[in-house]
DNA sequence: AGGGTTAGCTTCAAGCTTGAACCACTGGGA
DNA sequence: TCCCAGTGGTTCAAGCTTGAAGCTAACCCT
């Protein structure tokens, strides 16, 4: 291997600062939506995803995408919000292959219920303290990770990019 | 529970980009480290901590601190790494109550060995593509993230804040 | 129509994390 | 000196994620 291009002190600051903020926010997450409404973010984030389709429907494999999940460990998600009566499933009735997760009442109910809490979570560790300007250049850099990420340049739509 | 304050359109890019980042930035580390060199991200965390130390040597609760993860955790960790030969456990000398660990010759040479993959990754993923401005605003957002998380402002010194 | 291939989903074993319970050592006070 | 509270670290059961293997349904090709 040539010469490893070492990152400068800025570089490093950053990189501190970003693998710290990946270590501890999910868990600060996970807390506050556990401790309110039993859920972790990965099921808030389930739930959500599914509130806003039409129908309140969507294939299992579009919601693993959506959530940037396996479809093994959104299989094994669905069950449990399945067995908590928030959701149910059933077969694509245009294509047996296919099978559709649909949010019930109750599990709407939740995401309304739980909504407010995350959002206020989210401005308090996040947002809020946040001028216009820092939060455009945020979604501008986790928008690059993402796309360099998943190395063909596919575009995150909701984020505007 | 008062009226929500619902995030703006430029907050939710913003805040659907972070979480995507989240999600999927360290999954592509650890398949990076585990790919080359059988760590995970995790574990790499403790090894190059471990060696930026004087002696190669720390305390486990220093180093649980250090890495943020609980103590539980690292002592699993510090196991395995152990029947690895990368580090060894020994009580301190000074108060048998505290247990250190030392880094060995073969994790010296592994935490080597890794860096300039692992360090080529973070350029790839984050830093190379973006420009000073945008990496002098990430720290500031990824440490007021920091901050807000550990309610008491403790300052993380690495990362300048 | 029928056999083979592929895609969607589930299941299973293996490994990891968590939180509680537990053990060991120290330091302080009666 | 002896007990006791507190701290550091380990262990254990429970739960979750992963990746591989398995199952089923649909498509394709002859």
């Amino acid at each position: 291997m040539a010469q490893p291009r070492w990152l400068n002190d800025d570089e490093v600051s950053a990189w501190i600062a970003l693998s710290g903020l990946m270590f501890r926010l999910p868990a600060a997450l996970d807390a506050q939506l556990l401790r309110d409404n039993n859920l972790t973010f990965f099921d808030y984030m389930v739930l959500s995803m599914l509130s806003m389709k039409p129908g309140r429907t969507a294939r299992l494999s579009d919601l693993a995408a959506a959530v940037y999940g396996s479809l093994s460990r959104l299989s094994n998600v669905v069950k449990r919000l399945e067995q908590r009566g928030v959701l149910r499933r059933e077969p694509d009735p245009e294509n047996a292959r296919y099978t559709q997760a649909v949010l019930t009442d109750a599990g709407w109910d939740l995401v309304v219920r739980a909504a407010p809490g995350h959002v206020e979570a989210v401005r308090h560790y996040v947002i809020d303290g946040l001028d216009s300007q820092q939060i455009d250049v945020l979604r501008q850099v986790a928008c690059h990770v993402a796309r360099k990420v998943e190395e063909q340049p596919p575009t995150c739509p909701e984020a505007g990019c």
